[in-house]
Parts: C-alpha cells; structure tokens; sequence
DNA sequence: GTGAAAGCGCTAACAT
DNA sequence: ATGTTAGCGCTTTCAC
C-alpha cells in the first residue's frame, strides 16, 4: 500500500470554484452570505458543490477568521442526568445558531478542570460554560484575561466571573426545611453523597441545617463515600434508623439517595411517612411514581440550558444584555412521602 | 468601551521564538517533540511560554498538519445512562492519547445523524464513532468514500463499515428468555420503550420473543409512547395485569421500565416473584436494592469505550489491527425478582 | 456583484 | 539540533 495520500484529496473551495468558474472568494460569500450573490452564480456554485460533495474545512475557516463556533463546556460529569439534560438543551439551541459544543469532564476537580480549560482555549472558542463557581486561581486568571463571553451555571449567589445562570441551592435547603418544618417534624436527618465531591449538594444541605435549627430543631448529617449509590445508602439509613430511632424526617441530596432510603424503608416495614418521612432532590422521572409518590425539588435544568444559549448568543452578536445573572430559582414538588 | 480588539492580541508561536531567542519551527519541535531541542534551548522556550502565557492554536496546527486531533462521536442522545457512561469512558482514554471528542446527539433520527455527520466532517477528524448500523443512504456513502477510522457501537451482528465494538442484543433477548423459560415461566410479556425509538430494545425483543417461542410459550407485547417513564409504565403493567391476568412474568426493555412494573406490582399487591416475576436490562445501581432485587442484563458499558479508544488509537498508529469486530458480550444478573 | 491578494498561526520538508 | 521556506484552506479587505 502506498503511502495513506494526504486526506482523500479533499475537495476544496478552489475545486468548487474552479468548476463553478468563479473565484474562491465568490463560493466563499456564498456559503456565508448567500444573499449576496446572483441568483444565477449562487445556483452553478450549489451545483458545483453537490456535484463534487465539498465539504467546508472548519479548521481553515476558523483560523482565517481567528474566530470559531466553539462552545467550550466544562461540567463535573456527564453521567448525571441533570448536567446531561442541561447540556442536551444548550446543545439544541446553540446548534442552530450555528455553534459546536466541546465538552468537557472535570471529574470533580479544579485541576482537572484548569486542565480541560487550557485544552479548552487552545481551540479559540466562541464562550466558555463553567459548572459553579469553584476554580482555582490559575483558571481564574486563565479566565478573567480572556474577553470570551463566559457563564457560570447551576449555581447562584456567589459573584461570578461574567454571566451567570442557574439557582440557590442555600435557598434550595431552607425550602426543603420549611417544608419539613410545616409538616411539624423536627428530628430530621440530611444525607447527601459527598460533598467534597458535590459543593452544591453542601450548600442544599447548609440551608437545610441552617433553617433547621433557627427553627430549634436537629439535623443529623450523613454522608456517602461517594456517588448516589442506592446500596450505600441503604445501609447508611439502616444505621440511622438503629442509632437515631426518632428520627422523623429524612431529606436527600438527590432523589437516587431518597429512592435508596425508601427502599430501606420498606425492608425494615417503616411506613412512609407516618414512620418516617423521606424527601429527595431532582423531580427525576420514577419520583412521581415510587410508593408512596416522593415528595422532591424540580431544579430548572432544561431552563438552565435554554437560558445560556439565549445569553451567549446575544453577547455573540455584540447585543449588550440587561440580566446576565439569572436565578432560575426551584420548585418544591409535595408529595405523599413527607 | 473600545471596539474589541480581536481575541485579545494572542501570543502566539512567534512571541515565544522572539522572547526565547528561536526560530519559530523550533519551538513548534519543542511542543510537538521535546526531545528533540536541547535541553538548554527546551528550558529557555518553556520559560518563554510560561512568561507570555502562551496558548497554542489548535485550529492553526490542525491546518497545517491536516489531521486533527478529533475524534467525532454520534449517539442518540448523552442523557441515557449507556451512552454516557460509554461517552465518560471513551473521552478519559482517548484524551490522555491527545483526542479531543465531538459528541453530537441524533435523537434516534437518520437525517439528523446525517446533518451532524456532515458538521462532523468539516472538522476533518481523526476518527469517528456512530452508534448502531442503523444510517441512512448518503450517510453511507459519505462515510465510505472518506477514509477515516469507523467505529460502530453497542451492538453487533450486521455487517459493519469498518470497525465494530458492541454486543448483540438478539443474544441479549434470548438470554433472558433462557433464564425465564429455566424458571418455568411460559405466561411471558415484554414491557418495552418505543421501538421505532430504539431499535435495540426491538432486537432485544425479537430474541426474547424467539427463544420463547420456540419453547412453545406466548409471549405479549407492550410497548411505551417514548422513553422509559415510570408513571406510564405503571398504568401499562396495569393494563396487563387486567388484560392477561395469567402472567408469570414480565421482561423489560430496560431497568427504569422493570421499576416501573415493580413499583406498578407493589401497588396493586402482587408480590414478586410469586405472583409475577420481573426482569430489567442495564444493571443500574438500584437494581441491587430494589425489593426485591431486581433480576437484569448487565451490558458492557464502559468495556465499549475502553475498546474503542483502543482499536481507535491503534489504527491512527497504524498498527494493523487483527481484531476490529468485538462481541463484548452481556451477563445475566439473577436475583430475586424472577 | 465579483476577483486579486494578503494573511490567519501553525507544521513539515529541506537545508544547514 | 536549528533555521528557512512553503504552504494548509479559508476569510477578508480592497479594487474593479
């Protein structure tokens, strides 16, 4: 075999314009302002086009422009249907502006997302989507000398760096305690994945605390090793319920722990909620539908996605936006398990 | 407000090569292959480089190279705990290679698939991933006459056009047939979301309803508007249980469905497995806590990653693969809901 | 409305 | 080991 020719002999926009018998700079404005072109060169150009299946080169596009239609996005993970739901909607919408998404996993973790912004920048995009408001000092220089329009998302109330777009998850905690409080229960637990890994899931259960205990109540804390993991959390409520018999109430970090605590639950014949109440976080698909219907919080995760598209894009056609710092705020969802 | 400069004056290669006393080609050597600059000189450009902040440009080196460091990836959609997780695998291994990944969701369509192939295309990646053998005509024909490394996952069987990395799901559905008929089970349903939706639910059905058939037992259909959601699930195993009350046993196309039947049976009293047993596929992290635990498939996820990232960075390096057409192959988990 | 010419920032021979 | 020289395929003034 011959050595691999470069790229299939790639089409390009010469070949286009050399069969349309015009010039490059003519298929150019075509392809990026049509209108401006004759009705009768604009057709021989398409026609050319099809006929030999080019296919723009971005790459160049890109770097004779010096601006892409990249949209970096860095998220935690995207296992988790509220990020991946997110960045299913931003996808949608900034799509059809004409951007690409380039996504990327922090795992957790600032370095690792300093990192991924680095790799992130080296492409020139458009804006940058961040998760929070956690990053070190080098992203946060790495940040601050870009003039890339930048969002800060699913979070809210610390000062952010440009945009910002999402909700309290402090204000999260108190509507899930007030809504306990209301209920009448005062010994009540919290147990949440990791907070190291989850500062969100912190700052819910902080409200909560908070709220609690203004109210004169107690809240017993417990915390997974890691991730939502229905088994661990089975025995982490198993040890609650020896260790802590009166407890009342058990509010969870997301609706995969409260599922897990239901579960027990219903192993160990605690009626639900006159044994105890459990509530979760998420308003996931199969909360509606557990036994008894949990009781949860609808974080705004599509509109989160809806909301930075319409933000980014607007910056993007040097629009000056109003409200660049969105709290989409949460909706408490009652149901028959408090 | 000044007009915006245009991205900030970035540094670029030739900043560094001044400040370090180079040629430009040589701090491009030094990037690319440190080893070979001398050390001094290696010590004096990376000082440069810290000095000035420089971030090399992608869209640039991928130009003048002509090859990206792209690998393009299609699946129906991210928020669904298979792809993503096989997308969380393939990313982690693929990046420490120096692959960057453009992920784009066809949402179980083939003219869309189509559309963000094209997209894909015109960022001349490296590599490409679809999901399934399911594309339309030009699709094909786009993706044979280029000459870039194919992978097709999460499923096995068809004739692929190039590399394969995947499980069969008719396999998958006779398994669990197997494992009911072994139990005695004749009176069978399969609970499934929309085919036209996800064609490999449907194969894994078509082997299900095979084996069964072939036992002699009578296999019922059932199948969801959309996506798996619990609510109608229930009213579904609801239906079933008015419409076939004889059931012994139920399969589902995946685990949220089977919880849905479970949480539908638990409902209305009929205790599992005695009155009706249950299966799920995906060996989500519930299922092992579900009361009873739930009898599923486990598919292999990220083994499907991992083995792409391989046979990928294999043929970019091109080594010449031996294996290019991988069955992974599924397990069959039994626990107490069958 | 269309074309000529000059890059965008980098890589890759090739020469030294 | 390092520098010189051409491009990579496109966009973008600026003439016409």
């Amino acid at each position: 075999m011959t050595r691999r020719r470069r790229g299939t002999q790639r089409v390009t926009m010469e070949d286009v314009a050399r069969l349309a018998s015009v010039s490059p700079s003519t298929v150019s404005l075509y392809l990026r302002r049509p209108a401006e072109v004759s009705p009768v060169r604009a057709q021989t150009i398409q026609a050319a086009i099809d006929r030999l299946g080019y296919l723009p080169n971005t790459m160049a596009g890109g770097l004779a422009s010096s601006r892409s239609k990249i949209i970096g996005v860095l998220v935690p993970t995207i296992t988790n249907s509220f990020f991946s739901e997110t960045l299913e909607t931003l996808e949608h919408h900034l799509r059809r502006a004409g951007y690409q998404l380039l996504i990327g996993n922090t795992e957790f973790d600032v370095e690792r997302e300093e990192e991924l912004l680095r790799s992130l920048m080296s492409w020139n995009p458009a804006g940058l989507v961040l998760t929070g408001f956690a990053h070190n000092r080098k992203t946060r220089a790495l940040l601050l000398n870009s003039e890339v329009p930048i969002v800060e998302m699913w979070d809210y109330g610390s000062p952010g760096l440009d945009m910002v777009v999402g909700f309290s998850h402090f204000q999260c905690g108190r509507l899930m305690a007030e809504h306990f409080l209301a209920a009448g229960y005062r010994q009540v637990a919290f147990i949440s994945t990791r907070f190291a890994r989850d500062i969100r899931a912190h700052d819910r259960y902080e409200g909560f605390r908070q709220c609690m205990e203004e109210a004169g109540a107690h809240v017993v804390k417990k915390e997974l090793a890691g991730r939502s993991d229905t088994r661990e959390t089975g025995d982490i409520m198993h040890r609650l319920m020896v260790d802590e018999p009166e407890i009342e109430a058990v509010a969870c970090s997301n609706d995969m722990v409260a599922l897990g605590v239901m579960l027990e639950c219903q192993r160990q014949g605690w009626a639900i909620p006159h044994r105890v109440a459990v509530a979760g976080f998420g308003n996931q698909d199969f909360t509606g539908s557990t036994v008894p219907p949990m009781t949860t919080i609808e974080p705004p995760r599509q509109a989160i996605g809806e909301n930075i598209a319409r933000l980014l894009i607007n910056r993007l056609r040097g629009e000056s936006c109003d409200q660049t710092l969105l709290d989409l705020g949460v909706r408490l969802i009652a149901r028959e398990s408090t």
